[in-house]
DNA sequence: ACCACGATTGACACTCGCCT
DNA sequence: AGGCGAGTGTCAATCGTGGT
C-alpha cells in the first residue's frame, strides 16, 4: 500500500513527458523514431529515457538486433501507462470537447492491405472533409500482434476480419462481405454464368495475404480444391488486376475488392458457384478508447461509412 | 578492417521558478 | 530586477554493434 509520502515523492519527480516518451520508445522500439515522432532529437530522447531509467532504477529497454527491446518492467508498466495517458487525454478532451474541424490528433489504424484497399478510399476522404487536422496513420503487423499493439497504445483502431476474442476488447461488426470471382471482361466465362466445372477447369490467380479468403474457397470446395488449377500465387493485391487483364485466370476476392478493381482494370467480378457463409467485417478497439470524444467520433464515421445501413 | 547506423555522452544554451 | 540552480533542449563527438 503506497503512503502519503510515496505519492509526495511521484508527484515531485515524475514528469508525464518521460512517460510520452517511455510509451513512444515501446511503440516505435527505437530512441530515434520515437523522438521524431515526439518532435524531438535522439539525444533529448536518449537523455528523456534515461532520466525515467534513474527514477524507476531499470533499465527499461536494453540494446538488441531488433531495436530497443522492454524489460520486464517496462511491459509490465506499458499497459498501466498507456491507460492512464489515455484517460489524461480523456479529460483533456472532455473539458475542452472534441472539435473535428480544429483538431489535430493522429488516428493510429491496422489493417491489412485488402483493408486498405475497402477502407481508406472513402475514409480517407471523409475526414479530410470533415477533420482537416485529423492524420490518419495506418500499419500493417502479424494477425497475432493486433491485440497487443491496441492494448500498448501502439495502435487506436483495427479494421478488418479479424476476431479478437480476449477480453478488454470491443469489437462491432460493420457488414458481412461475400466472395466473388475476378476475371477479364473479355473472358468468354465472363459472359456467362461462372459454373463450377469453369470454375475448376480455369487457371486461378490466388492471393495469400494474411486476411484473404482463399481459405473459406478451400473449405467450400472441400475435396475438389485439389482439383483448381494455381497459375500465381501473390502475396498482395496490386498485382492482381494486371495479371488478370487480357488473360484466361481467375481470382476470388472480396466483394468490396472487386468493386474498386474490377471497373478501371476492365473486370468481370462473378458470382460464383458455390454457397459461402458471409464473412464479418468488424471494427476493434481497447475498451479504454469506449468514451473517448475523438475516438467515438472516428468509429461513429466508419460505422456511417462501411456499416450495413450505408450506401455508397 | 572498414563502414553504416543508432544510442550515448559531454558541452553549451535557453527557460523557468525561486530567492533576495 | 537580477542572480542562481534545475531541467531540458541542440549539436557534435564518441561508442557499440552488426554486416560485408
Amino acid at each position: 500500500m503506497s503512503t502519503i509520502d510515496d505519492v509526495d515523492v511521484l508527484a515531485g519527480r515524475l514528469d508525464l513527458n518521460l512517460l510520452r516518451v517511455f510509451m513512444a520508445v515501446m511503440q516505435e522500439r527505437s530512441i530515434t523514431l520515437a523522438g521524431s515522432r515526439l518532435g524531438l532529437t535522439q539525444s533529448a530522447t536518449s537523455a528523456a529515457v534515461n532520466r525515467l531509467r534513474q527514477q524507476l532504477n531499470d533499465q527499461l529497454f536494453v540494446r538488441t538486433r531488433q531495436g530497443m527491446e522492454p524489460t520486464s518492467l517496462a511491459i509490465a508498466l506499458a499497459t498501466p501507462v498507456g491507460n492512464a495517458l489515455g484517460l489524461i487525454r480523456d479529460a483533456l478532451e472532455e473539458s475542452r470537447g472534441f472539435d473535428a474541424r480544429t483538431t489535430a490528433r493522429e488516428f493510429r489504424l491496422l489493417m491489412t492491405d485488402v483493408g486498405e484497399l475497402m477502407f481508406l478510399p472513402r475514409l480517407t476522404a471523409w475526414v479530410h472533409e470533415h477533420a482537416p487536422g485529423v492524420r490518419l496513420s495506418c500499419r500493417q503487423v502479424p494477425r497475432d500482434q493486433y491485440g497487443a499493439e491496441l492494448e500498448t497504445g501502439g495502435a487506436d483502431l483495427a479494421l478488418g476480419m479479424l476476431p479478437l476474442g480476449e477480453r478488454d476488447f470491443v469489437q462491432q461488426r460493420l457488414k458481412d462481405e461475400t466472395l466473388v470471382c475476378l476475371a477479364c471482361a473479355g473472358n468468354p466465362v465472363a459472359r456467362k454464368r461462372l459454373t463450377m466445372d469453369a470454375f475448376l477447369s480455369l487457371p486461378h490467380v490466388v492471393i495469400r495475404a494474411p486476411a484473404m479468403g482463399d481459405r473459406f474457397v478451400v473449405k467450400a470446395l472441400g475435396e475438389r480444391a485439389g482439383r483448381r488449377k494455381i497459375v500465381a500465387e501473390v502475396q498482395h493485391y496490386l498485382s492482381v488486376p494486371m495479371i488478370l487483364r487480357d488473360s484466361p485466370f481467375l481470382a476470388v476476392v472480396s466483394t468490396s475488392v472487386a468493386a474498386e478493381l474490377a471497373g478501371p482494370n476492365r473486370l468481370a467480378a462473378l458470382p460464383l458457384p458455390f454457397k459461402l457463409e458471409p464473412l464479418a467485417i468488424r471494427q476493434f478497439w481497447h475498451k479504454r478508447w469506449n468514451n473517448d470524444p475523438g475516438h467515438r467520433w472516428l468509429r461513429s464515421g466508419i460505422v456511417s461509412l462501411f456499416g450495413r445501413a450505408a450506401r455508397r
